[in-house]
DNA sequence: ACATCTGTTACCCCTAATGTAACAATAAAC
DNA sequence: GTTTATTGTTACATTAGGGGTAACAGATGT
C-alpha cells in the first residue's frame, strides 16, 4: 500500500533542524510502528544505503528506538515526546540568545529620523509600537478596512485615554469596524490614488500621525508593501496640517 | 573599540534559523544601533560584498529597518520582537508537525518485543512512560544515587498506590533520596560490575520490572549509556526470580 | 550450492553559504 | 574640473553538507 507521505509534513520538520531524509525516515517509522531498515526505505524511498546512517542519528538523538538482530528493527518514540523535546531545546535556545543580545547594551534607539520598513510583519510590529506609546493626540487615514481591523484592539483602547481621528476614503467599507469614520473627498481619495513617481505607481494604504511627533505611512509599491516612519518633527507638522486640512468642513463629508 | 563578538550567540542564532552572516550582521547592528553597511562590515568581519545581500533579506524578513541614502543607514529592530516572532513561527511549525504526526493513525506500539535505547534523554522518557503504567508491584535496583534521584517524585508517587522495592548496592551512597532501601551482598555487587562480554565492560547503573511485565535495564557499555526494555513476560519473570532470590533473607542485609 | 538480504563503503552530484576580486556609479576632496 | 575615495554590484572560486547510485562482503535462508 501507497501511504504517500504528506510533503508539508517533511518541510515543517526540516524547519523544526531534522534533514528531508531524518523527517522521512522518522515519519515513516511513525506510519510502519515498528520496521526493519528496507521497509523504511520502501515507504519513505529514502535510498537504503543511506537509510542505516540516519537510523543512528535518529537513534542517538532519542527519536527511535532498536532492536538488534538480522535484520535490525527499530521503533518510533511517541511523536509528543520528541516534538516536545525539540520544542524545548529551540525555547532554551531562544531565551538565551535574547538574553545575550540584551546583554549588547541595546536600548531602543530614540533617533530622530526616518526609516523603512519592507515587511509586512516589521510594519505591523512598528505600528503597534507606536500606538503604545501615544499620549494625547492620534490621526489615522486608511483605505483598507482589512489592515485597519488588525489593530482595532489598540485603538479602542486609545479611543478613551486620547483624542482619535479615524480618517476613510469610503465609509460603506469601514462599516463593519466600531469607530466614528470621517470620510474624505473624492477629491483627495483620487489624489492618493494616483500617485506615481517614475512610473511606479504608490497606494497609500494607511498613515498614522501621533501626538504631533512620529508619523507612519503605508503603501503600495508596485506589488510590494512598503512602510516609512518619520520622526522628524517638522516633517509630522506639515503633514499633520495636510491632514487637518482634509478635515476642513468644505473638504470632508461626515457620517450621513 | 573591539566590541568582540560572542561566538555562543552566533552559534545560537544560528540554531534558530539564520545563516552565520546573517546572524553576525544582525548581531553586530543590535550592537551599533545604527550604521551603514561598511561600519557592520568592519565590526563583524562579514565581506563587505557579501552585507548588501544580507542585508535586504533581514529587511524583508523584518529584522531591520532601512533608511535609504548614499550610504544607506540600517537600524534593528528589538531583540525581544525578532526572536519573539522566531519562537511564535517555530512553535507553530512544532505543533502543526505533531498533529500531522497523529494524524498517521499512530498508537503507543504494544508490542511484546526488545528495544535497545541509545540516547540519555530517550531512557529517561521511556522510564517515565513505564513508572506511569505501574499498576501493582514495581522492583527497582540502582547503584547510581544521582540517577535514581531523577525519578524521585514519581516513585514517590508509586510508594502510595503499589508496592515498591529499592534495591541499592550500598546504603550510604542513597541516604540523601527519602526512600526505604534494601542492600544487595557484596557478592551481588562485584557480580554486576564485572560482567564483560567480548572484552567489553558492562556497569549495570538501573534496573526496573514494572508488575512484572515491562523491564528495562540501563547500563554502561564503554563509555556509552544504553538502555534495553524487555516485555517478554518469561524474560520478566526469571529476572523478577533472580531479584527476589537477591531478597532472601540470607541474600540480603536489611538497613542496620 | 545458490540466491537473497543486510549492512557498509566508496563514489558522484548538487546546492547553499562563504570568501575574494574586480568594476561602475556615486560622493567627496582637492 | 579633475582626482580620489566610497558605495553598491557582479562574477567567480571554494567549501561543506546533504542527497543519490553502485558495488561489495557477510549473514540468512532455500
Amino acid at each position: 500500500m501507497f501511504s504517500q507521505i504528506n510533503p508539508q509534513l517533511i518541510r515543517n520538520l526540516e524547519k523544526l533542524g531534522l534533514t528531508e531524509n531524518e523527517a522521512r525516515t522518522y515519519v515513516g517509522l511513525v506510519s510502519l510502528r515498528e520496521a526493519t531498515a528496507r521497509e523504511i526505505h520502501e515507504l519513505t524511498n529514502v535510498p537504503r544505503a543511506k537509510i542505516y546512517e540516519i537510523l543512528k542519528v535518529l537513534a542517538k538523538k532519542g527519536y527511535l528506538e532498536v532492536r538488534q538482530g538480522s535484520p535490525t528493527y527499530f521503533r518510533a518514540v511517541d511523536p509528543k515526546q520528541v516534538i516536545g523535546k525539540i520544542k524545548d531545546e529551540f525555547i532554551n535556545c531562544a531565551i538565551e540568545s535574547l538574553d545575550q543580545l540584551n546583554e549588547l547594551s541595546y536600548e531602543l534607539p530614540k533617533t530622530s529620523s526616518v526609516w523603512c520598513i519592507q515587511s509586512d510583519w516589521g510594519i505591523k510590529n512598528r505600528i503597534r509600537e507606536i500606538l503604545s506609546g501615544v499620549k494625547e493626540e492620534l490621526i489615522v487615514f486608511s483605505s483598507n478596512p482589512e489592515f485597519l481591523k488588525e489593530f482595532e484592539p489598540e485603538l479602542k483602547n486609545l479611543e478613551k485615554t486620547c483624542s482619535l481621528i479615524l480618517i476613510v476614503n469610503e465609509l460603506d467599507r469601514f462599516r463593519s469596524l466600531p469607530f466614528e469614520f470621517r470620510e474624505t473627498t473624492k477629491e483627495f481619495t483620487d489624489f492618493l490614488n494616483n500617485i506615481v513617481i517614475e512610473g511606479i505607481r504608490y497606494d497609500e494604504e494607511f498613515f498614522m500621525i501621533a501626538d504631533g511627533k512620529v508619523s507612519i505611512g503605508v503603501h503600495r509599491a508596485g506589488n510590494k508593501r512598503e512602510a516609512v516612519v518619520i520622526k522628524l518633527p517638522i516633517v509630522c507638522y506639515m503633514q499633520k496640517m495636510i491632514y487637518n486640512r482634509v478635515l476642513e468642513p468644505s473638504f470632508v463629508k461626515k457620517e450621513r
